[in-house]
DNA sequence: AACGTTTGTGCAATCGTTTGTTGTGGATAA
DNA sequence: TTATCCACAACAAACGATTGCACAAACGTT
């Protein structure tokens, strides 16, 4: 029942536990009829190696730890695919934490990183992290940091996301360019950083057109108590001409409303920020910035696999946004 | 640079590796003071135990494969979740293997999952994988497997699922019972024994109230190629009462068809197989037959701890389904 | 006072793999 | 012939933590 090991594979070659390792990994000094003898005993006798054994000897664990708040039905996914695209042809394998957006879990999965030696960490803060003070264990270990999408910029580690303020300022530009003025924000939790800047954005498109922001055109998701009600209630009583929708989770969660007031398209325009995927299953399609978990867990897990292997330094990089339009030329 | 290990605080105390190994995990051997001497030490020095050595010398890993076919929107998120869930307050972390319905590829995870000794496996099957025989060396291994979901029924593995047939037949019922005739299928990927199982379940339904069965009436996704436009021009031309849907992946391709013929819900009715995330989502709700992603990767977590633990048996365990129905009494 | 028991710690081996160094026989060059 | 070099393989140590066993000191028992 016991596996077998290099050393099975030497006493029945009569070799040095070194040559079967050696002839295994192609090491140049193991003759070629030694390496031929070595593979087909290694094939016959079902040979594996022990990577536990194998990377405790290496000091390292081929292991890149991805840690995200939660699991959601958008984002999340597509940045595992595309971590997993980028991973798939290298020797790393994913070891996922979810820290439930919970700060001291965040924590907790830091010591786990640290134990396990990963090689390389990316990471997507929770929604209540305000500093990156749990994240200096990891540097002074030396493992790589890349922080996703929901990150705190700091000269310490490396960012990759989008523009959340241009990505909003885009979005809601398209529609006060149409002459649109009545406009309501949807945005999620406040605390979140990516919140406050999409919100920054929000405000920042509705000056430059010379349309007042009030508190009153924006609802956002705090409470999690009724929002679909107090959504309800905004459009029943006030006639906005368009939504800017900061997510697509919040998108979801806005559908019944506008499908129950028949508003969309022919009263309400709406445009988002989003994967795409959503705004393909509706009718007319929506308008919306891209904003692709699938480009940055790729982008993500190769810059990684980059800094694994050379000293890179901080940066800060942000993927671009497009607009995809979906409506009719006007 | 390097980090601490217990042979550092060996040194450090003047004691033995043995006796702060000891100390550190509470063996009753150790006398209060010592143990408190090598704890706070432990503290102060930001002792972590290397895994990598702990689990190679104990032969194990503290790993749980999670091998999955793919990622998607619904199940997928919701299986995690679970799994997670349940998995959050034991010393086990998931590593995670995306196999892309390529069986190679799943062959290839279980070769880094026996690599890695991974302690326990859940795995939802790739669409064309049609044996088991590649989980032959886990269970060789002694390492416990258990198919989640997308699953073939055999003596050799232990399963957990939910009653497909039985699920489809449930949810066409719904729509017979309420004198609907004219009922319209929509089914993913025919060699997936799931879509099958589900296919089953519908005809019976159908046969069940004497309702004949034509392949007409049925739509497949077999062929990427133009799923909405093939779903239009049937809802176009054949005057139907009612779909059946057979999963979220498939009831969000159909909506913006459904939206654009705005049939949804005067002259159409709906049931779906979902985990009720998108049928809330939809004004007025859809009903539909749970099956959450949750719940499985919960329970299914659950019972691989066990079959960690114990030797259990094989067995075949279905989760029960329900009808909720979102719609008013009639 | 001699012996047995308990309590707390040290000793040494072990897990499977890798790798720097050393050794050996044969071929080549001087 | 003798010195030199090369190709190949063996030797041995090492990674960090755990654990069966040995052992010493302190105590209680007759």
């Amino acid at each position: 029942m016991k596996r077998t090991s290099i050393l099975d594979l030497a006493r029945l070659l009569s070799l040095n536990p070194s040559t079967i390792s050696r002839a295994l990994n192609g090491h140049p000094d193991i003759s070629d009829e030694t390496r031929e003898r070595v593979r087909t005993a290694a094939a016959t006798f079902q040979y594996r190696p022990n990577l536990q054994a194998r990377y405790f000897r290496n000091k390292n664990s081929g292991l890149i730890a991805l840690i995200l708040p939660e699991m959601n039905m958008f984002f999340v996914p597509g940045l595992m695919n595309g971590v997993n695209e980028a991973l798939k042809n290298s020797d790393k394998s994913v070891i996922i934490f979810i820290s439930d957006n919970d700060p001291e879990r965040e924590k907790e999965i830091i010591g786990h990183c640290l134990s396990w030696m990963v090689e390389g960490v990316l990471i997507s803060l929770s929604d209540s992290t305000n500093t990156l003070s749990h994240l200096m264990p990891l540097k002074e270990a030396g493992i790589p940091v890349l922080l996703l999408d929901k990150i705190i910029e700091s000269p310490d580690f490396s960012t990759l996301s989008i523009d959340d303020s241009d990505a909003a300022r885009l979005a809601v530009t398209h529609l006060t360019n149409k002459g649109l003025k009545a406009i309501l924000g949807i945005f999620g939790h406040e605390n979140l950083i990516m919140t406050r800047q999409r919100m920054d954005g929000f405000k920042d498109a509705l000056h430059q057109s010379n349309i007042s922001f009030s508190g009153y055109d924006t609802l956002t998701l705090n409470t999690q108590d009724n929002f679909e009600q107090n959504l309800e209630n905004r459009l029943r009583s006030t006639p906005y001409d368009a939504l800017f929708v900061m997510s697509d989770e919040l998108l979801m969660l806005s559908l019944p409303v506008i499908q129950k007031l028949q508003l969309y398209p022919a009263s309400l325009k709406i445009v988002c920020i989003s994967d795409g995927t959503l705004p393909h299953r509706i009718y007319p399609p929506v308008t919306h910035i891209l904003h692709s978990g699938f480009d940055i867990g790729k982008s993500g897990a190769i810059l990684l696999l980059e800094m694994m292997k050379g000293q890179t330094i901080t940066f800060h990089k942000k993927l671009s946004v497009s607009l995809q339009i979906a409506e009719p030329n006007p």
